[in-house]
DNA sequence: CTGTTAGCGCCTTCAT
DNA sequence: ATGAAGGCGCTAACAG
């Protein structure tokens, strides 16, 4: 049994409302600062978390739900939350809706009744109703990558579109007209993003869209690999090739490495996500980078003054650009 | 303001004992729990948290707390662990304490500031004196992958050194006799006991020890990539190498595509901890895998256990195999 | 600067 | 099967 202010008080002689200054910045006599410390101390005391949070209304705690635990996007962006939002005396309580609707509406109630004071998600469902179970408890969600159809709220998001379009471009001043994409399903919002941007880029750039190098793939090392195998048994395969996520990226390259295919020489490759893994890779591979640390601070921030101030102007959105980072991936073809 | 018990009694002129059996499967009345359904919905009532928690002491929230988030192994444990206890009703709030003994302590009293019901971990310092603070508070502990020095707890670990010499005996059965390992830091425990069980199975073996076969490298792509490249530019190149996680093992696969270095022809290898990835880099990869979801199971086991009956018997550890899978990346070398 | 008092929302004897 | 009353540990007026 821990022990709680009314010992402090039979320690120091001092009323519960002096201690609880004490414990929240009041001002106290000195003689009694050191009178509670001593007590604190030899106690060891730790406030309850329950009865504070019972009157403040407060756990001091977000929760973050996620569509997959098991993806490198995820947990990076998860990491970084964690980190900045420690900080602040903030604790994450993470959640995994394994790209599952009926879960992922499930898990959101779970963090609602685990009183979490916010969350931030990245959502899965596309009409993401449960959503609006956060607004009449009054708890704050802050959306990363997508908007909300049905659910106006403060979100983190990446120009997707323009991401694509820019390795599209990149390839395109490099003279590349048989460009492939290997994207992730279209049922996942940024996939479908991504996917998009890369078809108007096309047209943009005055390109001719072949369907056969519409590849459509699990978001895996896997999915990455088989793609990349079934573009290169194609009669006439690309020259150049987009891998719209981490994981498909690596997938690839360890398709083309087998393959015994040169990057640049036999294919240009640009990849998505993670810089690391761009050095790593000889040549060094050009990459599309989302700003990860960037998306997870914009997304702390705007939860943490969501919960500082009651009441905040309206709905903030925050639109962040993905760079290309050139390596020496994407041959130029003369013409 | 979310509605309480009184909303509920003022609503069904029940008294507030009556409801709060009914919500803890107390005997009520069947005309009276409709009723009370009928309240709970209309009011949309949610059970406050706070409240009960001061009563019961119990968050139903459990504290996992890790080494590094961006490590495979751990987030894929913490996936199914997530799963687990979720089932059971218990949310976990994670911590990263990016490999530094100081926030690892500093993580651990900031779990249990937040009231956790117990708390699973990594451990990563290894005097673990911190986890002395879980006892004081009477907090169970399940450590997963090593044993505190100080501080008997609950455990579920892998046999680490047999890992590795499985590995070494699998080579040296196929006559190999210039075996090398990637393998992380010493001061991490696990690599610490793979790289022992490596060298003492050089020794059963009855294989020479060859110091420059014994690599010392990050636990990152980065790191099995340019310790593979180390060792491809020794005068005399090993002619295995077994890879001590599933980091290091990518990037020695990169490198060694990248070099042109056939696997098995010119080196075989054997890689650690991820299936999926065996299964998609050809030739399959001779691996050795962890049983992941059994190492979650059972650290979810151990605490659920401990959280149901308040007095279980002593310490229980859990001592997992890991489990050689045969691909095509052993070659059998003639003697 | 300190003490008194009355809850926060729920659970739990103890009666009825 | 139900009700009345007190308390879990902390906070927030309000006095002094």
């Amino acid at each position: 049994m821990s022990s709680t202010y009314k010992d402090i008080q039979r320690m120091t002689g001092l009323s519960l409302s002096t201690i609880s200054k004490y414990f929240n910045g009041g001002n106290v006599k000195d003689e009694n600062r050191r009178a509670i410390d001593r007590a604190v101390e030899k106690l060891d005391f730790h406030m309850n978390g329950f009865a504070r949070g019972l009157k403040s209304r407060r756990s001091k705690t977000i929760g973050v739900l996620i569509p997959e635990l098991n993806s490198t996007f995820n947990t990076s962006i998860i990491a970084d939350i964690e980190d900045i939002l420690r900080m602040h005396g903030y604790g994450i309580i993470v959640c995994d809706c394994h790209l599952n609707e009926q879960m992922e509406k499930e898990a959101f109630e779970f963090l609602l009744s685990k009183m979490v004071d916010g969350i931030i998600t990245i959502p899965f469902d596309k009409t993401s109703e449960h959503l609006q179970l956060a607004k009449m408890r009054n708890v704050p969600v802050v959306l990363i990558d997508r908007l909300a159809a049905g659910y106006k709220t403060d979100a983190v998001i990446v120009d997707n579109a323009g991401a694509a379009e820019m390795a599209v471009k990149e390839f395109a001043d490099n003279g590349h007209k048989n460009i492939a994409i290997l994207c992730g399903p279209n049922r996942i919002y940024t996939m479908e993003a991504r996917m998009n941007g890369f078809k108007e880029a096309l047209l943009k750039n005055h390109l001719e869209m072949h369907d056969e190098y519409l590849v459509s793939t699990e978001m895996t090392i896997s999915g990455g690999y088989e793609g990349t195998n079934r573009l290169l048994a194609l009669k006439k395969p690309p020259t150049a090739l987009l891998c719209a996520n981490y994981e498909i990226t690596l997938g690839a390259i360890i398709a083309l490495n087998e393959s015994g295919i040169r990057i640049p020489a036999e294919i240009s490759v640009i990849g998505f996500d993670n810089l690391t893994l761009s050095r790593v890779v000889k040549p060094r591979l050009t990459i599309v980078v989302q700003p990860m640390r960037e998306i997870a601070e914009n997304a702390a921030k705007l939860m943490l003054d969501r919960l500082g101030s009651e009441s905040l102007p309206g709905i903030r959105i925050v639109e962040l650009n993905a760079n290309l980072v050139r390596g020496e991936s994407v041959l130029k073809l003369k013409d």
